[in-house]
DNA sequence: CTTGTGCGTGTTACCGGTAACAGCTAGAAT
DNA sequence: ATTCTAGCTGTTACCGGTAACACGCACAAG
């Protein structure tokens, strides 16, 4: 079995106590004797146990992460983002992948609030389904919410402003020339009914008129974009331009168009949302809107912090909004097939290539 | 505070011990008490303390997983599997990148063997570097390691054959024609040193000499790969075609390129490996070595699992090795610019497209 | 010389579970 | 009627830490 307190306090003679409190740097304690524990602590590699400590103190130095889908590399992205605050913090990751089911979802965050000292998740509920986490959060648990929020629930937040990435991306077909602009929708989540929200606002400004058969419900995989795509592509009555309510939805839908025939950016428009990875080195590099993924997930992991510590006040939660941008690629057929204004080197923070 | 055993412990009238059996299906218990005290704990929603019970029975049904790197899909895929079948069993994941850091690799592993009751690994160190994990094992630790493996280590473990990923790769680009074949090669790790070796066979065994100068050292990273490239395509003297040890390292060199004006797969052949999600759909699809990410992850699961149950003996551990095969796309020019062999529906397991 | 004070250490109890064993009860076997 | 046994439940101790308080001691102040 491993090292214990005690084993330390029975080869110096003094008690658990004593130890616990040269290891934990206890003000009250005589320095030499510290040194002394110290050592024979770093002699017999003495790891302390997580689960008694926790069990003790009620801090697990665990924080939990829920996202929809880890082979999203957004999320990739945001998670890596919270890891770089919350590592230095001391505090380690329990990461789940809900696969975007509510069900699930539900069930892990279940599991998670009772062995992590908070939350931070994405998450898939529709955002008026609050009871569940307005229970949880009435009961005590730190949950901070990101990427998507949902409505009027005592917790914080960080997320982009989606009514706005939808208008952007709509508004930015119109000034393409478009007319037929469709929108291949996402699911009940606060993203996607926003983004369709400011997609319609955005029609309704320029008096462009919504027509119900122009918005194809998908879902926000990639899988379903394609899905989504093909059924449309089969049936006929195709926009000229669809704004995809994400990137993966994009480039699954970008696929279907391939596979049929369809020259994406020249025949059809496309743009989507969230600027993953990858986006700018396909086939047809995606337009899409972007904002800093890094800037959600460390700004969410402070806030959690700050539950954590009890700095942050309960009764009125931050939400934070990161300003959405427009990426003109070639997707949307704005810049058919040109070099990239933004060289791949400033992705990585080198000087522009000299070759 | 959480409702606990002894809530519902005197809520009935009964001893800790019974409603504890209850909660676990112990066998000797009745079952009507047994259903008495399962309504209670559904009435006052208990949730089992699991920091207690961890310490009680040295079991934290947590398992750590150290992967080099989230943002290469290559192992969010791998971590997706290992998922799909640790969750089934009751198991929680703690994940870690190392962002291919030895010493961060070692800190995390440190951390969490103390939280979990066991590791699956993808290790960035050497593999004659074994004496840390060595000791580790000694004392008691259950790890099995994946995609990348180590000398002579006493753990389970789940990989491919690296050579053959990289005598495939490299005789592939031979029988294309090729003479001058440089490899942009990785670090120290199994994975790295192996395909090189299959690389430096290939050379052999078809008579062609192994010219120090078209080898360069990059890394396993994206951003690696692409400083690389740019590098030699400064310098000059770029071999006609080129093995880059994993998809990441070959999608950046291939960015290195396109900025140079060089065209991927006719003026240059570049082959990877791993098969990475998008790898298809990059501008120019990369051919690639592909082995089941998937039938990875899951095997390492179960034989972690096995350790825990200590279903597996300890004295000769099982080495999975999962066999390889070449995916020809375009970076090697071998069909250039045609449409690919395998629909992208087959990949959610859809019928093949109709339009 | 007493009292007070502050520093450092030890004692005790507790966090919320579980293992091991003891004890009780009813019905079967003798 | 007595003993045995099976089946269930309770008791006690323990997992490995920590909080709260008690205590001892040296030294300064009164």
């Amino acid at each position: 079995m491993a090292i214990t307190l005690a084993d330390i306090a029975r080869e110096l003679g003094v008690s658990k106590m004593t130890v616990s409190r040269a290891i934990n740097n206890h003000p009250l304690i005589n320095s030499q004797t510290r040194e002394r524990v110290l050592e024979v602590a770093r002699r017999l590699n003495y790891q302390p146990n997580q689960h008694a400590r926790a069990l003790a103190t009620n801090r697990s130095y665990l924080i939990g992460v829920v996202v929809p889908d880890l082979m999203n590399l957004y999320f990739a992205e945001v998670t890596r983002a919270i890891e770089s605050v919350t590592r230095p913090a001391g505090f380690q990751l329990l990461i789940c992948s809900t696969e975007e089911d509510a069900t699930r979802e539900l069930d892990q965050v279940e599991a998670l609030l009772h062995r992590t000292d908070g939350l931070i998740i994405s998450s898939v509920l529709k955002p008026t389904d609050t009871s569940a986490y307005r229970k949880l959060i009435k009961d005590g648990a730190r949950i901070v919410l990101v990427d998507r929020t949902m409505k009027d629930l005592r917790s914080p937040s960080v997320a982009t402003d989606n009514v706005r990435v939808g208008k952007l991306a709509t508004e930015h077909l119109i000034n393409l020339g478009h007319r037929r602009i469709g929108h291949l929708c996402g699911d009940a989540s606060s993203v996607s009914v926003e983004r369709f929200e400011g997609y319609k606002q955005a029609l309704a400004k320029r008096k462009l008129r919504y027509v119900q058969s122009q918005v194809r419900r998908c879902g926000l995989l990639e899988s379903e974009g394609y899905t989504a795509m093909r059924g449309w592509l089969a049936e006929g009555n195709v926009p000229d331009a669809i704004f995809a309510v994400n990137d993966p939805a994009a480039i699954g839908a970008m696929q279907a168009m391939e596979e049929a025939g369809v020259r994406v950016g020249d025949e059809i428009a496309l743009v989507g949302a969230g600027n993953i990875h990858y986006g700018d080195m396909l086939r047809t590099p995606l337009t899409t809107v972007s904002w800093s993924r890094n800037e959600m997930g460390q700004q969410a992991a402070r806030l959690l912090i700050g539950l954590i510590d009890n700095e942050l006040t309960r009764s009125k939660p931050q939400t934070i909004v990161l300003p959405p941008e427009l990426v003109i690629r070639n997707s949307c057929g704005a810049k058919p097939f040109v070099a990239e204004d933004v060289s791949y080197a400033a992705r990585f923070g080198m000087p522009a290539a000299t070759v």
